[in-house]
DNA sequence: GTCTATAATCGGATAGAC
DNA sequence: GTCTATCCGATTATAGAC
């Protein structure tokens, strides 16, 4: 890796924290030119403004929670479809539970993109990709006959509002069995079908 | 109303507002001043610190969210448990649906609280309120014989979740049914009863 | 690539007149 | 209560040397 590249990285990687800290709009290249022991205005070579800073990592942040990032659709069978659906939430809550940055970020884009048409089409992208997702998965469940076809559309809606929402929770540290909780979402699709 | 309550009352409602639009950290006094028609020293008088107006939207926007705001127990009864649940869900949709700065005060907020103990310990209160409410409901919904007994912890905060999150998913403009998933949720939760 | 120096602007906050 | 004037520190950003 060049010394330049280094650099970059360490700015990027600094960036995310700050962010998290301290929010998007209270972090200033000052602070992050501190922390990365550079000069405010080396930071002004690889980012032109501090907006082009905020847009690479929106993107960064966007790839990793596309629904693709976590569920294969080939990969639910008749046998293992509630089990793997309970083994990808879980994986994915895992995944948030270990960078304590990542819900603060995310919450942080999400009301940049509020108010922002430049990120909201982004954001709405991810979002509805996530729900069409969950919806052709239960659509397969249904084929496979291991969920009910009775209002699909609305089960894909409630089950991405709860995972959705579990980074919103974990804001705030409440104490709750994430796991669990996603158990019981699961077990509602899948139980009216005894 | 004196003319000091009414420049009070305009300060509180023009910060509230633009803490929606352009974030509470973009927010500025003299972005206030302007938009209220006095100077900038003037909301000196009513407020000694922007961090004091700040706590004091914040307070205003805990009260508007408690748990007791929406639901009354007693109101729930055999006959009607199921409706009245849906209901309520759906005054709370409607409410947030009709403010369109609700949600964004709301998540600014939170994203400050997950920084800042001073905040995190009141909306841990609002948030735990809101769990043990669910659990309290479904717990007389079992005893009332509507809902099942097994799981009440879990499935309660599952339906804290979702309506949590239709404050989120609005935040994007989702183009979702909440009346529909929030629906599904409550037959989710009576559906097993058979 | 990284630095020093600096411009231009704006933020929160106060003093003190009316 | 509301104003004008003002302080001080911080912010984004650029110019230009090395």
């Amino acid at each position: 890796m060049k010394s330049s590249e280094k650099t970059f990285t360490a700015i990027v990687e600094t960036a995310y924290r700050m962010f998290s800290e301290y929010g998007i709009a209270k972090t200033t290249y000052s602070m992050i030119a501190e922390e990365v022991g550079i000069s405010k205005p080396s930071i002004y070579y690889y980012f032109k403004s501090k907006e082009e800073l905020i847009n690479y990592i929106f993107e960064e942040v966007c790839k990793a929670i596309e629904f693709s990032a976590f569920f294969t659709l080939k990969n639910f069978t008749k046998d293992n479809f509630k089990d793997e659906l309970v083994a990808v939430g879980f994986r994915m809550i895992e995944e948030q539970a270990k960078d304590k940055h990542f819900n603060r970020v995310i919450q942080e884009y999400l009301l940049l993109a509020s108010r922002n048409k430049k990120y909201i089409q982004r954001f709405e992208m991810v979002q509805q990709e996530f729900l069409v997702g969950f919806e052709d998965l239960l659509k397969r469940g249904s084929d496979l006959g291991v969920t009910s076809s009775v209002n699909v559309h609305a089960k894909a809606h409630m089950l991405a509002m709860i995972l959705d929402n579990i980074g919103n929770f974990m804001l705030l540290d409440v104490k709750i069995d994430y796991k669990q909780v996603w158990i019981e979402a699961v077990a509602t699709i899948i139980r009216d079908e005894v």
